[in-house]
DNA sequence: ACTTATATTTAGGCAAAACTAAATATTTTT
DNA sequence: AAAAATATTTAGTTTTGCCTAAATATAAGT
């Protein structure tokens, strides 16, 4: 058995591991908000679960199981997002924050029939691919940030790299949601900010926004 | 702010505030799981908290403001035993767990949009009444349990007295399932056991299921 | 009414998960 | 390579929510 602070933890390993950093002691510290004291002891306890390789001073990774229980809590968050916004009408911007507590909700029947209610979804709402039921993400499309793509080239909006509710909310203002094709008309030298069409109507976007946004290239 | 084992036990409080012994330490410790002494602890805590009106030795009762919590607790706990049943087909039997750990998930707004999605149910899957967004059960039909039935009065099963799985899957086997009407057509002296029809078909049934079976009566 | 039984509270303790402050490692800068 | 800066760990504390064991209060039986 294990607790939800645990389930957080091994998360968040999880989530920086594919950073330049990895989950050292103090990213870890900041990505949960909390002192660099707090991670040690609880690594130290993950580690003695067998869920998690901790050497002193060398930061975590996870080891196979670790990695699966963390699979299951991305599964189960990415699905409730999906729930929450395909079935309860909220906002994109809207359900982070309830997600994270319906992922530590301990059901192996629940997840899975969820998933098939919602029609065993690849991607949920902010374009983040959902691990299936052998956490295994297959995600086949070539993805890249939209400050990334050549001119002219049509691509498809799959989601954001970081979903703060600022973002989120521009980009629903200027109609910039999911699924929408864009086509990158030019790039301004300046500031490499973009103009680029999105239902036949021309935008600017600066840089900033672009490197935030997921497409679609293939 | 508020743990989810303060809304456990307020909801505890609130279930035995209408039993003969009402939520007295020992009654609330059996109901828990728990030591009399944690009942202790936390009653005073809920006092001081304004929730809970404590006296030693005199059992707890609920305030207004604590009233207001348990049955919002409630309506969470029947709202998302009406989901698992109604949309991700759960049995009756299966729910009560699951929706245990649902029903500490903090979002008004959630609720609400729940509530609505299931279209605003009165009843949960057990035929217990679902309080609505201002915490009022409005339940207008006469009931009561089928071993205080007359003969050949004809009733519809509207619940259980307590949801065990053992029961519920002997109703279930049985197929005295919710909203099925029954006739009592003979009650047995020397046992008080009932012959009662359903389906059109016969069927006996001992004293102990029918003082646990709730059926309407206008 | 007095004794016994039961219910409740008090006192002290424990584990989980956070914290602060101080000590120690590691990394970076000069 | 030594000094300074940064990162990490250790040691000790706090809060929450439970526990056991002992003390005390209330209820029941004769």
């Amino acid at each position: 058995m294990r607790t939800s602070s645990e389930e957080d933890y091994l998360k968040a390993i999880y989530a920086l591991s594919n950073t330049n950093t990895g989950a050292s002691t103090n990213a870890l510290a900041n990505h949960l908000n909390m002192k660099a004291s707090s991670i040690t002891d609880m690594l130290k306890k993950l580690s003695d679960k067998g869920w998690v390789n901790y050497e002193k001073y060398k930061g975590a990774t996870l080891n196979m199981d670790g990695k699966i229980i963390a699979l299951s809590i991305v599964r189960k968050h990415r699905l409730w997002e999906t729930f929450l916004v395909n079935k309860l009408n909220f906002k994109w911007d809207e359900v982070h924050e309830i997600a994270e507590q319906l992922e530590h909700i301990k059901s192996n029947e629940l997840v899975d029939r969820l998933d098939d209610f919602l029609g065993n979804p690849k991607f949920d709402p902010h374009g983040d691919p959902i691990p299936n039921k052998d956490h295994e993400i297959t995600d086949s499309r070539k993805r890249s940030y939209l400050s990334e793509v050549e001119i002219n080239r049509d691509v498809i909006i799959i989601g954001v790299k970081d979903s703060s509710a600022q973002l989120l909310q521009y980009l629903e203002k200027e109609n910039m949601i999911l699924g929408k094709n864009i086509i990158v008309l030019e790039i301004h030298d300046f500031d490499k900010s973009l103009r680029i069409s999105i239902n036949g109507k021309e935008l600017n976007i600066s840089e900033r926004v672009a490197q935030n946004v997921l497409v679609q290239t293939n």
